[in-house]
DNA sequence: CGGCATCCCCGGCGATACTG
DNA sequence: CAGTATCGCCGGGGATGCCG
């Protein structure tokens, strides 16, 4: 293999997809799930804690109102459902859509990069 | 397999992890990674363009002040390692560290997820 | 219970100019 | 060439209070 071929497998190549889709790949997923709270909101919805109570009580530093700003941002992402039930007090349950989903290996990627890269040696170092 | 088993495995379960190392590692990878221009950066560097004024020419909405922001961080983060020639003019050479490297299937999937995720449905919506 | 409205502050970021 | 320094905007996000 050529040096070049070697070089241009390390990272996806994203200038020739940047210019085929308008925009960095990479950024525009970045965009979607890194707001300040998206990725434990995600995880916890993702484990059937669905109700914006359950979902506060899980984040107490979580204020109501950004709990609020990143669940509408998630659903009109198309990464959250949101289901509301006409009744008294009001119900509302939020579910993975199957885009949603299909985040699953990509977090399990990125929870375990940020272990072994970040989170563990600084533990260490700590020691 | 029971049901709170495949649940489990949705998403990494972050709720241990955070409890065993701290913090989030989700979040903790997106914060090294998740600065406007890194990615870009990054994969310009990962592809050999390692020179400050290089990389200016590739991504010239990102301006110098921010480049050199960018990348003092991700200096800082150990994910680019900085070499400076002492010559006049001066010259630097930006390089990825093994940490950095080791993002690479990461990105490769970040990247592919975006693009049959958002940035291909985007495109065929506005066809 | 599950929000929305308002006020306010701080930090990210752009623009511009200067430098070893 | 590869940065620093300074100014200034504006938007993210916290605090608080009100509502159906």
């Amino acid at each position: 293999m050529k040096e070049e071929e070697k070089k241009s497998e390390r990272f996806a190549n994203m200038v020739e997809n940047i210019k085929k889709y308008g925009g960095c790949p990479v950024s525009a997923t970045l965009k979607l799930i890194g707001g300040k709270w998206k990725p434990l909101i995600l995880y916890f919805i993702s484990v059937d804690v669905n109700r914006f109570g359950q979902l506060q009580r899980m984040m107490p530093d979580c204020s109501k109102r950004m709990m609020t700003v990143q669940l509408r941002e998630l659903e009109s992402d198309g990464l959250v459902h949101r289901e509301v039930f006409a009744q008294v007090p009001p119900k509302v349950i939020y579910t993975l859509t199957d885009k949603g989903e299909s985040l699953r290996p990509l977090f399990n990627m990125l929870s375990q990069w940020g272990i072994e890269q970040v989170l563990e040696p600084r533990r260490k170092a700590e020691n």
